[in-house]
DNA sequence: CAGCGTGACTGAAGCGCTTCAGAATGTCCA
DNA sequence: TGGACATTCTGAAGCGCTTCAGTCACGCTG
């Protein structure tokens, strides 16, 4: 059996002798023609096979994919073993799906952030980056292309929007709750930065030139409440939990041993837990462990986690106002000076600390 | 400042002095013009700001859009709460970026899986349906619309590939475990599967008609080897880790308490720890808890829990060849007798029992 | 030197759709 | 009764790119 062409425009509109304006219109424009031929065309399209206009023509046609491109720094796996990113994501689709807008997911390659060709071919209206690395080379693409932008996460980018969380002022209020309690002797852990591609203890000096900005912001949190400690700092691995543990348990081992962990992201903070656990440590009494998101697993744990919480689904909720903000006044081919002002725009949610059973008196 | 047109193709190569054709082919086919001329080309496109050959119109001709639509039961947070799930796509992934496929996601609405419009609307060459329940609306907008598909935990659709696991096999290693260990009295816990929409228990004919073909296999392999049984079956309101935590409540708090549960995946699995922990009941002294999957999670809890281990990366793989194959086969416009022999493959990957620290005699 | 293969480039026909300025027909009120 | 308006439908110009059948010039062979 020859697999005929699919039908297209055209054939519905020659079966029906109209013209193929009007075929068209009876998909996007009901109210352009009488609602017996709409339903005749529609009729007739069914009996065909025709499936409605062909997503890549009408982009092409109205210059609007319906897509989002969202630049993810590592690979699908990696990335959403993070609860954080599942909830923004989830809260971002949910405001752009009403305007038909899907995700394209354009996962990290070896650079750190998908690769330029990537961005270059990915069909979309407008990209999301969601805590990249500096200067990583999808970025430029995007500039190049004149894709409208917003980052999350992430340093500003002129002409780009941004949405973040008060990283510093998180990462403060952890440190001075410990501090409170008496301790005196600190780990911090921070998430892989690509300071040190294997890992390991860190000076502050080296963690202050890590390539992501929450890493910066958060380190300079902690350090400034913590005058005349002792710091050791630990960089994972990797972004895999094997790496998370492996690096509690370099932590938990140095000697004399941290009475108290800051730890960058709740991920961290759960390794610390079950490192802990495994060398029957105490979990308040002889250490306490502080997390970073307020992530749907902090809570879960034994104990529960104490961490500093950021509203996600917020976060995911404005990246989309900010998404479909753009994309409007993308549209008008003058974008206007208000418009110009919103693109620029750089929000951040609030943080709180949320005290639960991880954390006690040093 | 008036933001000016994009530059086009053409206006590359008016600038140049060349034809559109020599333009297009500097990016396509390097070897059909002189590499000076290629240089020329691609110099005098930086200096305008062309960015290369618009996606949009790329696809429109070549007719392919590099984009593979996924198609998910649920929003994107609980779809990727599932630790399978990332696995899964992430192996699907890396096997066809290579390649230049990226994944557009379709989360599920209401209805259980995407809406058919957005389907419809969707740009890509195959779409990746992700268990999604039986007789879904997106599964017919996929057939009309003549898009390649595969399935994953799924039903075999007629035309489509299938890629799926021994579940009925998987449950009665679990089921078979247990009853050695001396278990008579079961508690079996699924996953929302809208037989009865805010979760509950289930008598065994009420599970056989759930909506997912996992669930029907999985069922059946655990009743198949628990013959004169007490059984207790539980199906959770939702898919959220805080509807798994209640349900495990209520299996556990039946009387008499089942002295084992088996459970269709290590979420679910890990809730019933979790609620055993609460309840002080010992595990595995006064229960034995067996999981499904074998996600990373399974192995670090504590206890770490007994799984049915199947390969998701492998599972993941597979589906990604399928995916590139279905699109090679399509291309020829001719089916050939062995694609589409290919196209109607289903494959399974094993399982196996893996004991670990989570169950134990009766 | 006729004949021919080859490398380099071009012309033009699409890909399937949207959209906008009309044309054609009918309606309504002064 | 006739002009002003609606309503309904059409023609044609794109959207930006790929691709294929050539054309052209050139050097090589016998």
């Amino acid at each position: 059996m020859t697999r005929r062409r699919r039908p297209t425009l055209d054939d519905v509109a020659l079966a029906v002798g109209v013209s193929r304006a009007t075929v068209s219109n009876a998909y996007n424009r009901p109210d352009q023609l009488s609602a017996r031929l709409r339903d005749e065309v529609l009729r007739m399209a069914a009996e065909l096979g025709y499936a409605g206009p062909d997503p890549t023509a009408r982009s092409l046609a109205t210059s609007r994919t319906g897509a989002i491109a969202v630049l993810l720094d590592t690979s699908l796996s990696t990335a959403f073993s993070d609860p954080a990113l599942s909830l923004t994501l989830d809260a971002l689709a949910r405001v752009v799906d009403p305007r038909g807008h899907a995700l394209l997911l354009l996962p990290g390659g070896a650079g750190g952030g998908p690769p330029a060709e990537r961005v270059l071919a990915a069909q979309a209206d407008i990209a999301v980056a969601y805590s990249l690395a500096d200067g990583v080379p999808a970025l430029d693409s995007v500039r190049t292309r004149g894709l409208p932008l917003v980052v999350i996460d992430q340093p500003l980018v002129p002409g780009a929007a941004r949405i973040g969380c008060q990283d510093r002022l998180g990462a403060a209020l952890a440190a001075r709750h410990l501090r409170e309690l008496g301790h005196r002797r600190f780990g911090i852990f921070a998430a892989h930065s690509h300071v040190r591609p294997g890992g390991g203890a860190l000076t502050a000096s080296e963690a202050a030139g890590a390539a992501f900005r929450d890493t910066r912001e958060r380190l300079g949190g902690y350090l400034g409440e913590l005058p005349s400690c002792e710091v050791v700092l630990h960089e994972a691995a990797g972004l895999s939990a094997e790496s998370a543990l492996d690096g509690a348990f370099a932590l938990l081992g140095a000697s004399p041993r941290p009475s108290a962990v800051l730890c960058m992201s709740d991920q961290l903070a759960l390794a610390v837990l079950a490192a802990a656990r495994q060398l029957g440590i105490d979990v308040p009494g002889e250490l306490s462990v502080v997390g970073f998101d307020d992530s749907p697993p902090a809570s879960w744990s034994s104990p529960p986690l104490t961490t500093v919480r950021q509203d996600l689904a917020a976060k995911g909720r404005i990246a989309g106002e900010l998404v479909l903000s753009l994309l409007d006044s993308a549209a008008p081919s003058a974008a206007s000076a208000s418009a110009s002002a919103a693109a620029s725009a750089s929000a951040e949610v609030p943080v709180s600390l949320v005290v639960r059973g991880s954390t006690g008196p040093a």
